[in-house]
RNA sequence: GGGCGAGUAGCUCAGUUGGCUAGAGCGCUGCUCUUACACAGCAGAAGUCGCCGGUUCGAGUCCGGCCUCGCCCA
């Protein structure tokens, strides 16, 4: 067969054929699975779900990572037969792209979110005009997101692409926190929140701008109750304490000490008179505080210096004081009114007023914060109790809006209760036995012992023993990771698991399916419990049907007003938009607040595929899914809570590998970043390098490490980030196109007759080969990235060109057997090559198409039109032959040995010598067909020894010569390389006889090991010898 | 503070149950535009495997301690 296409262009052009590729995978909708095709047991599904990239900016070259290394594994079990799904789509992320889109509005001078805020307040759709702004930013991301990915040719199912708050995720939410909220597992409670109170919101933690500003340490005295204490001899009747914020001592509930704090055991138990309001406040001892310097505190740490061992506990204004009041289970007193004024009515307990107690404080009530502060300084000043004011520089949060001081303010959020065993016990006992560590952990059953045996089912999934694989929905155990050592992240995650805030002041979300509802309730029962944290009874409207008040099962108390009417909240289940309005139009609130992204994030791996209709092919298919592949931070988060969410209503994992990626920094190990301008963007590369070699650079950098490093490099000519690390890939395209560019040329021109033999190269190659397949199958089921590019680049580069290639070029145009192995290799590394590189092997492969192939023993290779949907090469065992590799081993050694000689004598490379040799050397070389003398440029090879100019060599274990060189022989060359061989050689034996002179090893030492040493101690001291006679020859 | 990772050639990194005279790519040196590829070929130089101690016949690899850098969680 003889092509008539015109030759390969000489360089590979990425963005000549990149664009080509795309448009035919995607007329061949070879990335569209079906799933009906896996439901009825035709097929083996595999399937990874994208982790939804935000749709907040473009996707960065972390991202081009993550998803390189998943289109590698999607692509390679496409091609080994599997009903291959990968699930594209984006996340919402709430608050980010809130954040960015007002940002943006403001930076351009348009009404922006404060402004949107106010329409709302005046009732004109504030908030439905605001999220349209971020609806459309929404839009634009996510073509970018979608077109960058496409860019670096991602094979995913694109007809299928999900956005985290499309109608069919919107659903899934509804009913996620409508089956929670039935079941008990969503509560309400309080929360401190960031709060501005000048405009009287809450605020994301991102909203909140760090500001330095000069400030004070005031040192307050406690007065003991009852008797004073001696300590050291000092006699103690007072503790003092510092604060940067006097006037939230109104609210303090505790004074803490370090538990190593000497003077903590004197004081243990004993009580606090809170000056001005006379609350008296115990005396605790928590980890938290911070020692003194005088006491053993850190002399490097601001804090300690500042510090008097003694910390006031304000659980109610302060986040770590919250979280010691949580420790000590101590009461929270709110003291401040949402404006930041002093008040009475928020929290602070009535009684210490009416009993008087509280008197003092009267004259504080109505006073703005920092009216309180002085008010507060000066009475403390007035009744001796203020010990001293020191200045002092800190950092505060203030409101990026109206830029007063934030406030932490404690209100009412909803919170899913991770901590119960329904979720994280059941998450905990997921896990695959042998990655659990050691734990007192009562969540795993007692038969669950760590350590256990290995599910071997989990090591290996070629397609011939999937049959043994667990069936997908019984899937519930053996969670697995990769590198294994994230498996005890998880685990002590879940081992200190809090519960989790899901309410954010936010407009872009799911908004919370809750309605409040101000209503003299008709009750099943009368009850006195707290209603606070748990749903209370089923609650009965009475302008509803029967039916209708069947969809609001559950009910929450939020308190009671002064009328002696209930405040509830009702959850109302999704697709009953009537009951909303009727409710509405009773007066009906729905909360304002929207959910934590990471609610609707936790659910991708079944809202995607269509949860909650359980009966979804694509469920039944994909869930569970093989893989979720991503960066480490995001364990704590992401996984933990898909693994929680997937086992309780589906009851079987989400997936059942978790592989976390090493994170890329720059070359200084720095995170790239914006703002530190070090980021490399994969659009550039793919224009500069093409998004094949930025494929295969980031698959070969990816070790199983924490961090890898890619220098960073300004481009003066087209003003962007790049990376030389980049050029690794571009040259391995460039090599991959001539080789294969050369092959076809040899396979379509000429013709051979059919006859010849395989030769040694021949038989080589496909060895080589034949273990590279295998190699590469294990890798990828244990994702070892950088190994499989590696294994790749040696078959390829350093095999295929280096010998096989240089080898057959005399012989290949007219030996048809070696014809035939060189079409099938090419084809196998084609297609090896393809998952990491798609675009360049597609474009090769239907060149290749057009070469008739015929077929090797042991080798399947099962065409296709399209590279894409090719089998993947299956290679016999048989095929792997080590006496082959162990005989070309030793004539590659000759080959180095005459290469180093001409090299050392600077013969030109053109030109052609002779080798003077033994005749059973001369047999070897033969047998090995024309390999030894077109690597070396060898005319002829006789048996006479030289007459004229020569270079002895020694090869084998024994000595050749090389002549009809080049012009004065030069012999102290050839006396310093001898040396030097002599040298090695003897550093060699050295070595060798001391360990064999070593009783203890030849005594303990496996025996095989011990004769494999006294082998190789045999050759090296017959190369000395040899060496040396050489040496003496050159010296007559 | 807790957890994890890294420290091997000038740079970026391999090194899987201890058997190593420690490897690769880039860079560097020399020779070649040899007819697939100079984004290439051939040859070469280059390392006290962070430091100290231990186990062992044998340690880059296992154990203990220390130093430096980084990440995650509080």
């Amino acid at each position: 067969m003889t092509s008539t296409r015109h030759p390969l262009p000489k360089t590979y052009a990425p963005a000549d054929e990149e664009p080509i590729i795309r448009e035919r995978w995607r007329a061949s909708n070879a990335f569209h699975p079906d799933p009906q095709a896996v439901v009825d047991g035709r097929r083996d599904p595999y399937c990874i779900i994208i982790p939804p990239p935000n749709v907040t900016a473009p996707l960065h070259l972390g991202h081009a990572l993550n998803n390189t290394l998943q289109d590698i594994l999607i692509r390679h079990h496409r091609m080994r037969g599997f009903e291959t799904m990968w699930m594209p789509g984006t996340d919402h992320a709430g608050i980010a792209t809130q954040t960015v889109v007002d940002k943006r509005l403001r930076a351009e001078g348009r009404p922006a979110l404060a402004d949107y805020k106010k329409l709302e307040i005046e009732g004109k759709a504030g908030r439905e005009q605001f999220t349209a702004k971020i609806q459309a930013w929404k839009d634009e991301y996510e073509a970018q997101i979608t077109h960058q990915l496409q860019e670096m040719g991602c094979s995913c199912d694109w007809e299928r692409q999900r956005f985290t708050m499309d109608k069919q995720c919107a659903r899934a939410v509804r009913e996620a926190f409508f089956r929670l909220f039935r079941d008990g597992l969503i509560y309400r409670g309080k929360r401190l929140v960031n709060w501005d109170p000048a405009t009287q919101t809450a605020l994301a933690d991102d909203e909140v701008e760090d500001r330095e500003i000069d400030g004070h340490f005031w040192y307050m005295r406690y007065p003991l109750v009852g008797e004073p204490v001696v300590i050291d001899g000092q006699t103690i009747d007072h503790v003092t304490v510092a604060t940067t914020r006097p006037e939230t001592m109104l609210g303090d509930t505790a004074v803490a000490l370090n538990p190593k704090d000497p003077r903590a055991a004197k004081l243990r138990g004993r009580m606090v008179r809170l000056p001005i309001v006379n609350r008296e406040i115990p005396i605790i001892e928590d980890e938290y505080v911070v020692l003194p310097v005088s006491l053993g505190g850190d002399p490097d740490d601001a804090k300690a210096e500042y510090a008097t061992g003694y910390l006031k506990v304000t659980p109610a204004h302060d986040p770590n004081d919250w979280d010691i009041g949580q420790r000590h289970d101590l009461p929270v007193i709110n003291i401040l009114a949402q404006d930041g004024t002093i008040s009475d009515k928020h929290g602070w307990p009535t009684e210490e007023f009416t009993s008087g107690q509280a008197q003092d404080a009267e004259f504080l009530l109505g006073m703005d914060r920092y009216e309180a502060r002085e008010a507060i300084v000066d009475w403390f000043t007035e009744n001796n109790l203020l010990e001293e004011v020191r200045p002092y520089r800190h950092t505060v949060g203030h409101s990026y809006r109206s830029h007063v001081a934030i406030e932490p303010y404690l209100s009412d959020q909803w919170w899913v209760k991770v901590t119960d065993d329904r979720l994280r016990g059941a998450a905990l006992r997921a896990m695959a036995e042998d990655q659990r560590s050691p734990s007192d952990s009562p969540h795993f059953a007692p038969g669950d012992s760590p350590g256990g045996t290995q599910d071997e089912s989990a090591l290996s999934d070629t397609p011939s023993d999937t049959p043994g694989r667990l069936a997908r929905s019984e899937m519930k155990t053996g969670l697995r990771f990769f590198p294994e050592r994230y498996a005890k992240t998880f685990q002590v995650w879940h081992e200190n698991l809090r519960d989790w805030c899901i309410s954010r002041q936010l407009w872009w979300g799911h908004r919370i399916p809750v309605w409040y509802f101000r209503w003299a309730v008709r009750r099943q029962a009368d009850t006195s419990e707290e209603p606070d944290s748990k749903p209370g009874l089923p609650i009965t409207f009475p302008f509803l049907s029967k039916e209708e008040n069947g969809q609001i099962k559950t009910h929450v108390i939020l308190g009671r007003d002064a009328d002696g009417f209930e405040m509830v909240g009702v959850c109302i289940a999704p697709g009953h938009p009537a009951i909303e309005e009727k409710l509405e139009k009773k007066g009906a609130v729905q909360d304002p607040d929207v959910l934590d992204t990471w609610f609707s994030s936790a659910l991708w791996p079944m809202s995607i595929m269509g949860w909650p209709d359980e009966d979804a092919a694509l469920l039944k298919a994909y869930n569970p899914s093989d893989v979720l592949t991503t960066a480490r931070e995001i364990i704590t988060l992401w996984v933990s809570r898909m693994v929680m969410f997937n086992l309780y209503f589906l009851d079987r994992l989400p997936f059942e590998h978790v592989f976390i990626h090493a994170m890329i920094q720059d070359g200084d190990g720095r995170k790239m970043s914006k703002s530190l301008g070090n980021g490399v963007d994969p659009l550039d590369i793919i224009h500069s390098h093409g998004s094949d070699a930025m494929r295969f650079t980031l698959c070969q950098m990816t070790t199983n490490t924490q961090d890898v490093r890619m220098p960073v490099v300004f481009d003066d000519e087209t003003g962007k980030n790049t990376s030389p690390k980049f050029d690794i890939g571009r040259n391995f395209c460039n090599k991959l196109w001539n080789a294969v560019g050369f092959a076809l040329s040899n396979l379509a021109g000429g013709e051979s007759d059919g006859s010849g033999e395989m030769q040694l190269v021949d038989r080589w190659i496909l060895s080589r080969t034949a273990q590279t397949v295998a190699a590469l199958n294990d890798v990828i089921a244990s994702y070892q990235f950088n190994i499989y590019a590696q294994l790749v680049y040696d078959l390829f580069w350093r095999d295929f060109c280096d010998y096989y290639v240089e080898a057959v070029k005399p012989t290949v145009k007219t030996n048809a057997a070696q014809r035939t192995v060189l079409r099938a290799i090419v084809d196998v590394i084609v297609r090896i090559v393809h998952p990491v590189c798609p675009f360049i092997t597609e474009t090769l492969y239907e060149r290749l198409r057009e070469i008739d192939a015929r077929p090797v023993d042991g080798l399947r290779l099962d065409a296709s039109d399209l590279c894409t949907t090719a089998g993947w090469p299956i290679v016999d065992p048989s095929l792997r032959d080590t006496a082959v590799e162990r005989e070309f081993d030793t004539m590659r050694q000759l080959i180095g040995v005459i290469r180093e000689a001409r090299s050392q004598r600077n013969v030109q490379p053109k030109r052609k010598i002779t080798l003077h040799t033994d005749a059973e050397t001369l047999g070897w070389i033969e047998a090995a067909g024309a390999l030894v003398t077109t690597l070396c440029g060898i005319e002829q090879i006789v048996l006479d020894e030289p007459t004229g100019d020569h270079a002895v060599i020694t090869a084998l274990g024994r000595d050749h010569a090389i002549s009809n060189l080049t012009d004065a022989r030069d012999a102290s060359t050839e006396r310093e390389r001898l040396e030097k061989n002599l040298a090695d050689a003897e550093g060699g034996i050295i070595g060798l006889e001391k360990r064999l002179s070593n009783p203890g090893y030849v005594d303990k030492a496996p025996a095989k090991l011990v004769q494999q040493t006294r082998d190789q101690l045999a050759s090296l001291q017959e190369e000395r010898d040899t060496i040396r006679m050489a040496l003496d020859r050159l010296a007559k």
